[in-house]
DNA sequence: ATGCTTTACGTCTAGCGTAATGATT
DNA sequence: AATCATTACGCTAGACGTAAAGCAT
């Protein structure tokens, strides 16, 4: 196994541009910073630094080394002042802000065991679809599905989501099911519309993109919550979250309809503030949240019949 | 610094549940195990496992810490093969994708500089605006921006870009320049077209979410850079990618509209496939890419006024 | 009674610095 | 000539295993 040492002493080195002046900045005489860099590079079976006298040249393999170590030491870094002295203890007022089917279904009961386990901290909990006000309101985690916003703001992905089309199988009963996206024009679709957005367009991914659905609302509201009931209540299809509906399709009051064809990628992201030393209590919550919610990813995901394994993705 | 067999030493704990049973695994004897964990410990200064003798627990700390080791480890374990031997060797046929505009500006050339410092690698480059034959043509790499579709391929971030409106200086001194969104209804809109998706919307970030202008096509084709072209010599107005007219907006041929209002993120992605282990020519490209065309981040972002710091973002 | 963690202790290896050598500007 | 990387060579600190004690199941 690599040495950690070794790897500081091989970035310094290639920094500073001397294998020597790296060896002093972690009180190493030259003759044992010589001889770490080679061990390191027998350990890899790679030759990371061209050395002449006077001038040190990464090799291409030292190059891609040395960003892989960048990132590794600064991780090391994060993980050691993440569980430092007071890094753990959560306190003053964790402020959250969530969407209001997920926030009252997920993300509300989780921050609530969280706070839980931390007497020190106050809860505060914002059922809001607009992210527009979290310095105003001081917000220090939104949770949101779907593209992230652009902004100032760090944005994390916790689990996957899908929005597809579902109905109450009472209602499928009375207006068969719909076999093909084309069908869609002949049901009676329950939409979202929003202050300033307008009526919000099903958009599912075809293998040329993201497409529009070519439907008419045949009733809009403006609560995702209050559209859910209506479609449990038989009333049309609706276009939900995975997350929104996975409580009721279990529970057999909804049913999936095109799941496969017609679905739009919408996972679900933190938001926060990109400070470089974030408090305890955000960067814990944030954690504990994406714990328990990748507890049930699997099953929510399979509610909808959308489950699969997770491929591993990392965006740098 | 961390010794990385003590971490290796406490994930093996976790998982097996016993020290000793780690010890074992990496051949040393349980005092030594012990001995170790403890110096772990004191590193941090947080206690990391609640030992009885029959049964380890992992503190709060620890349940943060063995976490981030995983990942840790991982990326280790990644950057070793990553130069290991043939890793750093491209060869074969590596077949790139990436759209008008950006594969004739940017990723051509650079793919180009790659191959030409991999005598063994033969390189093909496809030219369009489909991702969905990436299988079925065998293509390694396709760049794409704006949100990844969904599927069981890999997506990685390159660099930031945003979809911004301009025009050619002519144009504006004939028609005066747009003050606001709401005057883009009076103005000649140059529009994309494309098989299967209709005419692609512009889509706006606000304050509330994205939105799409409400705005009529003039004149459309189906065409990128075709459409830049129209736009340089005057025609209208175009809403195109940072990347895309960069080069434009130095040498004066185009100017950003409304860049500070009205935009679209269309970051710049990476597309590939999910093989756990990955070719050498691809990673290497993909490394190389990225490095080159986050060289030019700042610039290219300026040049259309949105140049900002490059917060951290990372999501796993 | 078994199998775990931890402490104590003696051994010995591995990593250290010093000093000398060779190379490069 | 100066400063670098490297090699050779003793030396010592630290890491090892063995053995024994304490504990929980």
């Amino acid at each position: 196994m690599i040495d950690l040492e070794d790897m500081q002493l091989f970035v310094r080195a290639v920094s500073d541009g001397s294998l020597s002046a790296a060896g002093r900045e972690l009180g190493l005489s030259p003759a044992v910073a010589s001889k770490r860099l080679t061990r390191l590079e027998q350990t890899l079976g790679v030759r990371l630094l061209q050395r002449s006298s006077r001038r040190l040249a990464l090799t291409d393999e030292g190059s891609v080394y040395y960003e892989r170590c960048m990132g590794i030491l600064g991780d090391i870094d994060e993980a050691n002042t993440a569980v430092g002295a007071g890094q753990m203890e959560a306190r003053g007022t964790l402020h959250v802000s969530a969407p209001l089917d997920l926030g009252r279904q997920w993300i509300g009961p989780i921050a609530a065991d969280f706070a839980a386990q931390h007497p020190k901290l106050r809860l505060r909990i914002s059922i809001s679809d607009t992210t527009l006000d979290m310095f105003e309101h001081g917000v220090d985690v939104a949770v949101r599905s779907g593209t992230p916003a652009d902004s100032q703001l760090i944005s994390r992905q916790l689990v996957r989501n899908y929005r597809v089309i579902c109905a109450a199988p009472a209602y499928l009963a009375r207006h068969g099911c719909p076999s093909h996206t084309d069908d869609l024009q002949q049901h009676t679709c329950l939409m979202l519309h929003r202050p300033g957005r307008g009526i919000l367009p099903w958009i599912v991914q075809t293998a040329t993109g993201p497409r529009s659905l070519p439907i008419s609302a045949t009733i809009t509201c403006d609560s995702g919550d209050l559209m859910r009931e209506l479609a449990v209540a038989g009333h049309g299809l609706a276009f939900k979250s995975a997350w929104d509906i996975a409580a009721d399709v279990r529970a057999g009051r909804l049913l999936p309809v095109l799941a496969d064809t017609a679905r739009e990628q919408a996972h679900i992201h933190a938001i926060y503030p990109s400070r470089r030393f974030l408090p305890a209590r955000i960067r814990l919550f944030i954690d504990y949240l994406q714990k328990v919610l990748q507890s049930h990813e699997h099953d929510v995901l399979d509610s909808v019949r959308l489950a699969q394994g997770s491929p591993k993705q990392k965006q740098g």
